[in-house]
DNA sequence: GCGATATTTTGACACTGTCAAGATTGATTG
DNA sequence: CAATCAATCTTGACAGTGTCAAAATATCGC
């Protein structure tokens, strides 16, 4: 009485993808109804499996939030990677440019994805699973480099560290994504200016 | 068989004085255990009321963290109105400092209740009460006004709008508040250099 | 004192995260 | 191939949550 395919997701006792189908659900999940409408139980319906079944994947609904949140992480380096690289020398403070606004842009395009990785839910109590602090903490040494060949090169002059400066704008950069995110600057259409102002700000003559 | 004062909050039946009661063992009850640990009911027993008591004063539990919320923006109003009315021409930067570092202090002070005034909880789908609305956009005014001056003067010049500049600045105190309370900038003795560091950038020589 | 009104209670419902025990399967041996 | 084992999944259960409806109780204006 078995079914074809061994490795097939077909509706069988063992779901044999269940960890990607999980996380790509749950992503999605957040992604249409925000980081509240997320429940174990509704996630497990969504993939077809019973409610506990995800607790073999993933210890917790913390961790699950955690791996979201891993992911994130990951487009981010990868955007600064490729910003980085495409750095000939003059046109950097236009890449600068260019990646905070994309910063920003998808910040509010996985706005719940963005809370996760920031938010309070995980960092708090240190609940964060010890790869999401992997790899959030080698992000953030990434933009101290870069902010601190920018030092070097004079194109940012704050008269502080380059790791003060790196962290005050980070700190903006940040808090610009919180404010939209959150629903507090509404006006998405003056954002972009709002970018070019706090750009110039560190960028100073 | 009546009890002794009739405006004492005894063991009466009728409370006699709810909603601040409410409100104030709610405020406590975040600041101890975080947004996460109050519960209506939890909040109901530790008043000493029945479960959905509570529920003839605040329509929601949302409405009650809005209205924990509004006291926050009271209390920063305060903050801001006491320091600019500080203002003798020549200290003016010196007291936008104190300003910065106070608010970011309070802030930390009180983590939870700055998540509600500024978190996804409330502001996301509108789902904020009316009179925070109004408080909050109110206190965006006052910050405004004063960073307007302040451009006037000469003290800021970004070479944008005072409006521009309000934004971005207002964004930078911000994100470090946050980055602070989520626990992301954990070594608090080094917080205040990065303050002073921000300030600098904002006072641009 | 009486009725209207404000306040509080009890009961109920659907939903949540997660633990413990059992059922089912695929892989690994002999 | 058959038997064992570990991985995977399910069912049952429990305490906790927000909140609605209906009933109980107190206070206030007359």
């Amino acid at each position: 009485m078995k079914q074809n395919s061994p490795t097939s997701a077909s509706r069988n006792y063992h779901h044999g993808d269940l960890y990607p189908s999980l996380l790509h659900a749950a992503t999605e999940m957040i992604a249409e109804g925000g980081t509240d409408s997320l429940s174990m139980r509704k996630l497990a319906d969504r993939v077809g499996v019973s409610r506990t079944a995800p607790y073999h994947h993933f210890k917790d609904k913390n961790a699950l939030l955690c791996a979201i949140a891993e992911q994130g992480f990951e487009r981010v380096e990868k955007l600064l990677d490729e910003i980085r690289t495409k750095a000939a020398t003059e046109q950097q403070t236009a890449l600068f440019s260019e990646y905070v606004h994309t910063y920003i842009e998808q910040a509010y395009e996985n706005r719940e994805q963005y809370d996760l990785m920031f938010g309070r839910e995980i960092w708090r109590n240190g609940v964060a699973t010890a790869s999401l602090q992997k790899i959030s903490h080698q992000h953030f040494k990434s933009w101290l480099s870069w902010i601190e060949s920018l030092c070097n090169q004079g194109f940012i002059n704050s008269g502080d560290s380059p790791l003060r400066t790196a962290q005050v704008c980070w700190a903006t950069l940040h808090g610009l994504c919180r404010l939209l995110n959150d629903g507090i600057y509404t006006e998405q259409s003056s954002m972009s200016q709002i970018v070019d102002s706090a750009v110039n700000m560190m960028f100073k003559p």
